[in-house]
DNA sequence: ATGAAAGCGCTAACAA
DNA sequence: TTGTTAGCGCTTTCAT
């Protein structure tokens, strides 16, 4: 299992390392077309393969992206990650991808992690708040290339894509509204994501426009799995609290309010509608009773893998935050029709 | 932008490099505690971090394990994924993930690229049967350490593993008619994935054991997507040819059916059951209509992991072909029972 | 216990 | 056009 270097192709050949260097780089103003050729068939024969590691060691760059992603069970984190690769394997870029499971500590972990491998640049999508913030922000303040996207740190001085969880939690929120839900329950994420907020902002903001007073009952506060969805609207149920639409944080959430409510025989969207934001129209066809608001990952991704190869490119360059104002789509059973209100 | 390194270290503090070395290595016998202190307390001072591309070019090991997957879309692959991620970083390894989306040319791609980046050792589950097969061959020939999973190559010496796709099979189609179908479809793969002439395997003997007829026009061949799904199912219908259950390939080919049958307001499983094998028990959450067996998904990275590293560590161990033969668990709706036959 | 030096495989500045 | 040399950051043998 030894490898073949450029040294050996040198001695087979009789000739110096270098040339054989700029022969196989294809430098062609420095080496003649015959050892050119001569080498490149030497190099096929004995199965020569490029030592990455060495060329990294020397150029100081790994040519390696590394995501972080609080979770990667949901469709969007699949997407996000697919689509960055797509977008930098033709320029050299591999990507490693790290899941936090929503733990600051293993996300710090993994930072660690990524830079002793010496990554070129992280997109990272945060589980915390503010957990890892000191850390994020030495990194930044170091001109790491680093670009948050869709879960940012408020008030970092650095590069982030997101979607507008506000608006489109409103828009959301105002779409129930409309189609005659008077009841909403908002099943929100924990506070230390500064997502889960700004959309519960967006629920109260539409619950206003229509003059509908709050009912604190209605917001659960907690967890994001399928059981804590569950177990949240068995005590809503349990509790008598009356209620005709659900607006769930994650898709996770929703399957688990979908089961209890089909537990004890409430219909789908009759009796109470539930809706939630989504990663992409996969959701649609898996769970066709729950309405979903579409985010854009791919662009979001596209944007991202830009925003962070400028800053390998260019160290200095000045941070962009840029958020999503895409068309919203809403798909699913509370209504059929489209409604790109953005 | 520019990392600290051990010289750096040594420099500040007027001694060598390879004491500065030895002490963060923790070489308890080679060097004085108190260096080690004062060396600990620098680095720590000036940010040192540890420049794994020279350590790796000097170990000659990459510390990078590669999986090729013929796509990520599905639980299965997320589970294999980030199973192997927690069973190898304890051990330092990093993991590298390729997809070649069902396409052979870019299975090619990856595969050139891994072994250009060097990694230690390559999980597969190829796309093609034969496609790429002299190639695989070449490398395992040379002794490369490989392991290929669920989606393998017929009689190729290297180590494997994978489910019993043809007995799992069976057992499924069995299940569907002693739940009493009789027309059953099959939406088979392409034939050029082994798993899928294994699948369809069992379901031709599940029939004989019945004395059921094989009807060659309830035998579908084609693609994967939930579109291949869709389709084919409404080409049966517009066929006007019976059929009381399907059983899909694929996840997503079963997704596709649903929604055919659901539009023509067929019920599911009254009029039709559909059925399937799935990666994780999520499905049944995602799916409820659908009736699923579970592969035993963790077992199997786990497995594939110590083969490789075995492999890793000593090149000349001998191949390993595993077949799980894990219980067999049906979940979904043609019967709520949980039968382990195997 | 510590230091000097070699070398992992590669590229590039400089020399010829 | 080609060769020589140095060096990327690290570990390790061999001297001291």
């Amino acid at each position: 299992m030894r490898y073949v270097t450029i040294k050996d192709i040198a001695d087979a050949l009789g000739i110096s390392k270098s040339s054989v260097s700029r022969a196989l780089a294809g430098d062609m103003r420095n080496v003649s077309p015959s050892t050119i050729e001569r080498v490149r068939a030497k190099a096929l024969e004995m199965g020569y393969r490029r030592n990455m590691t060495a060329v990294n060691l020397r150029a100081k760059a790994n040519k390696i992206i590394g995501i972080i992603v609080p979770e990667i069970t949901t469709p969007f984190s699949m997407e996000f990650v697919t689509t960055v690769q797509e977008a930098v394997q033709p320029l050299g870029y591999r990507v490693l991808i790290a899941v936090s499971s929503e733990d600051p500590s293993r996300e710090r972990q993994n930072l660690d992690m990524f830079e002793n491998g010496r990554v070129d640049g992280l997109l990272v999508s945060v589980t915390h708040n503010v957990a890892n913030r000191d850390h994020f922000e030495n990194l930044v303040k170091s001109n790491f290339p680093i670009v948050f996207f869709d879960r940012t740190i408020r008030d970092l001085q650095c590069s982030s894509v997101c979607s507008n969880d506000g608006l489109m939690s409103f828009f959301l929120v105002e779409h129930l509204i409309r189609s005659g839900r008077r009841r909403i329950v908002n099943l929100a994420g924990p506070s230390y994501i500064e997502n889960s907020r700004a959309r519960s902002q967006g629920y109260r903001e539409a619950l206003e426009k229509f003059h509908i007073p709050l009912d604190r009952r209605l917001i659960v506060s907690g967890g994001m799995s399928v059981e804590d969805g569950a177990v949240a609207v068995e005590r809503l149920l349990d509790g008598g609290i009356d209620f005709d639409a659900i607006y769930c944080f994650t898709e996770t959430q929703a399957l688990g309010a979908k089961r209890t409510l089909q537990e004890r025989n409430l219909i789908i969207p009759q009796d109470v509608a539930i809706c939630t934001m989504s990663g992409t129209s996969l959701s649609s066809f898996v769970y066709p009773q729950i309405t979903a608001v579409e985010q854009n990952v791919v662009e979001m991704a596209r944007i991202a893998v830009r925003l962070l190869l400028e800053k390998i490119d260019i160290p200095s360059a000045p941070r962009q935050n840029i958020t999503l104002h895409s068309s919203m789509i809403v798909r699913g059973s509370t209504s059929a029709e489209e409604s790109s209100s953005l």
